[in-house]
DNA sequence: ATATAATATGAGCAAATGCTCGTTTTTCAA
DNA sequence: TTGAAAAACGAGCATTTGCTCATATTATAT
């Protein structure tokens, strides 16, 4: 399970484990920018002022400066989870939960290799364009709709739900389509669940500051 | 803004056309299985029984293939939010949503390109499964948590809700974190609200066949 | 001071891959 | 039937890129 080699010689100096560093800030920043594929291993080195030899001293390869970023990462995130937060009696759900989600997020915004690490690599400029277009053309028919049944909703707040709306059905659609190309049934009725408790709410409560 | 040149040469007769369509659907199972970048030309030529020569004849270059298919989706999608619903008197909000997210579902499961194409591309397997593994841990410490505050739903169920929330602020987080890494603290209060209005439901109705 | 281990360097090799181009084959109108 | 346009072909070129290796430099223990 416990797999090591993600270092191809451990750094006995402080020299060489600061360049381990520098390396593996280097490529977070970089997969950030450009994604895996595209940040070459020399633009790597380079950014991180030091030489590709240096960098293949102590990477076996390019995945294993990945794999180091996961690891890092991983174990981060793990920590958080475990010593973050513990149930409260004096708290109610929606609170904890709120916690949670707050703490995630500055953890996830802290560190720009997440994305690439946790999430799959980069989409192309122009790709992500063409994409956002087309959502805000849905997340528009989607509005129409939201406000032919809930007419009370005020306009900014109801555009902003639709848009939450569309992303969350976007974003756990992936949950529910098999690799075969099947559909979970349960999981897409929990994502039903999830988006229309979330619009009940919306419509009950029509603003909030 | 609408700029075209996606084929270097448009094919006139039907043979050249079904080569097209041919590569576009070899291009799209490609992409799906390896990602964009590890899909080769000449893996999609081989794929679509013809050679680099032909794909290359249509195509100016391994983008354009790409962009193609963006496109294919695009106007299908587009298509169907057009003209698969309209707003119904007879129909509540729930019901209408629930109809857009399971045809969007059904239209998502039918094309094996589309995730790659508008969700970016692959991850490698190595690290889905290292991130799943935290995930899990993850989705355990929030199941006790549930436990600890929602004591009367039922333990299968709470797994469940566990992991829907706690993939449901995975995928949106992007949404609530800037470029500059800076937090937007209404998109994320919003998540926040989704999910505490789907765990209240869940909360009020523990079971559901 | 000096020997040895650790670290640093970057020119360049080997492999992968996007893409070209000269040639051949097929289609079809006249 | 024939000639020209359209389509098909694939060997191989040019470029990119991950990575090695021989050599140089720096740190540290004695």
């Amino acid at each position: 399970m416990t797999e090591e080699a993600h270092l191809r010689r451990v750094p006995r100096q402080t020299r060489g484990q600061q360049r381990v560093a520098r390396i593996l800030s280097a490529a977070a920043q970089l997969f950030a920018e450009v994604g895996f594929e595209a940040a070459t291993t020399n633009a790597i080195a380079a950014r991180a002022e030091t030489s590709i030899g240096s960098l293949y001293q102590f990477f076996p390869n390019k995945e294993a400066i990945l794999d180091a970023l996961s690891k890092q990462y991983k174990e981060e995130l793990r920590d958080l989870f475990e010593h973050g937060f513990h149930p409260n009696p004096n708290a109610d759900m929606d609170t904890m939960f709120g916690m949670v989600a707050q703490m995630t997020a500055e953890f996830y915004a802290a560190r720009p290799g997440f994305q690439v690490v946790f999430y799959g690599s980069h989409i192309t400029e122009p790709l992500a364009e063409a994409a956002d277009e087309l959502y805000q053309a849905i997340i528009a028919r989607i509005d129409s709709l939201m406000a032919f049944h809930l007419p009370d909703l005020d306009p900014g707040q109801r555009m902003l739900s639709a848009a939450i709306s569309v992303k969350t059905v976007k974003s756990l659609l992936p949950l529910a389509v098999n690799n075969d190309g099947s559909i979970n049934q349960v999981i897409l009725d929990e994502i039903k669940l999830l988006v229309a408790s979330y619009l009940r709410a919306r419509a009950q409560q029509p603003e909030v500051t």
